[in-house]
DNA sequence: CCAACATGTCACCACACGGTGACTTATAGG
DNA sequence: CCTATAAGTCACCGTGTGGTGACATGTTGG
């Protein structure tokens, strides 16, 4: 209860990450995060002038997105000694476990996917800047750019995410049991066998 | 103005599709669809008993999924004597092309991912015996299920339907245009391109 | 010490939502 | 023709939302 400014903001963002995770995107909103964070909601707008701008600041702070050095591993090296084909499997299947792990993250994809606001914007950016470096990042030389297996593995990329979206919400999808770990290694099985062939 | 319940019933049931195309589904509620139809909204409770059957109602009647034919097309023989991967790549490519052409389906599809309500449920379910209907029918002998194949399959339906949900709301993904046919023919290649490896 | 300011509290507004009861009016069956 | 019933209209309720103005209280610099 103590009367610290930057007290209250933290709380609020706290907040934010609590309620993405508990209730879903669905249930952001001024009053319930004034709610959850103990604090009365005229300090959104006064400290973030609004919603929006308290999400981002909760954007900016959390580890939202797996660093390039995350899914590329230790030894970069070694991967760039892959073939083509293998290179994007690793990173495929890398950005896969990284996402599994952030609940939240999926939370807010799954917001993207049907919302556009300042967050989902800018977020989008953020990652969309984040593949770029990640392409510039295991293929070296801009020559060499295999373009079907870049958009092979977007769409693969798209694909988990979306089974990961679905998972929260739906069992099942065309067979897949996504709420058991046979089904995603099934997924992961996919993956590595589109990449081999 | 006719006193008519049956016209009434079909204004509402035409409202819901509306709105779906306009608005999207965040815009469907009960008093929306009333003003859409130029009715009044008690009507969807004593019609409908609510909009959860009136929504059910919809989804009955409009043809949001393609038929097992529209996907098989006319001549089945000759997609069964293609080699599995080439099945596999017809319908893929086939359903792609169905679902691009059915923006209330996509409406609903991104309603799924984020919801979980009656109507959502009955269709989901609905599509997942579609999914099986169509294997069954791809690969009549049911030992010669290739796993790894459907896996991948699965993926990519997942992958280019989580494209067609994003697309509404963001230019781009992973540095694909899903707003410009060369976009969508870059998917569309990458599909071939794991189904010909 | 005291005044000024920042921090926090509270009550309130307008609005849209889902939902319902009471009413009027047209239509059809005896 | 007349009455019962279905079809349609309207006003209203409670609730939750985003948003704001007015107030009280703690802290800090002159």
């Amino acid at each position: 209860m103590g009367r610290d400014r930057e007290y209250s903001e933290q709380r609020l963002i706290q907040a934010v990450g609590q309620i993405l995770a508990r209730d879903g995107f669905g249930g952001l909103g001024v009053n319930a995060v004034a709610r959850a964070a103990g604090v009365d909601k005229v300090l959104i707008y006064r400290y973030f002038d609004g919603l929006p701008n308290l999400l981002r600041a909760y954007g900016e702070g959390a580890d939202f997105w797996p660093t390039v050095d995350e899914v590329l591993g230790s030894d970069i090296d070694a991967v760039r000694r892959l073939p083509p084909e293998q290179r994007v499997e690793h990173v495929v299947l890398a950005l896969l476990e990284a996402l599994r792990n952030r609940p939240q993250t999926i939370e807010i994809l799954a917001w993207e996917a049907v919302a556009d606001n300042a967050l989902t914007r800018t977020l989008a950016n953020i990652r969309e800047q984040w593949g770029r470096d990640v392409i510039a990042r295991v293929f070296p030389d801009a020559r060499e750019h295999p373009d079907d297996v870049l958009a092979l593995a977007n769409l693969m990329v798209a694909g988990f995410q979306y089974l990961m979206i679905r998972a929260r919400k739906s069992p099942a999808f065309g067979g897949v049991d996504l709420r058991s770990e046979a089904g995603w290694e099934r997924i992961r099985q996919a993956i590595r066998f589109a990449c081999r062939a």
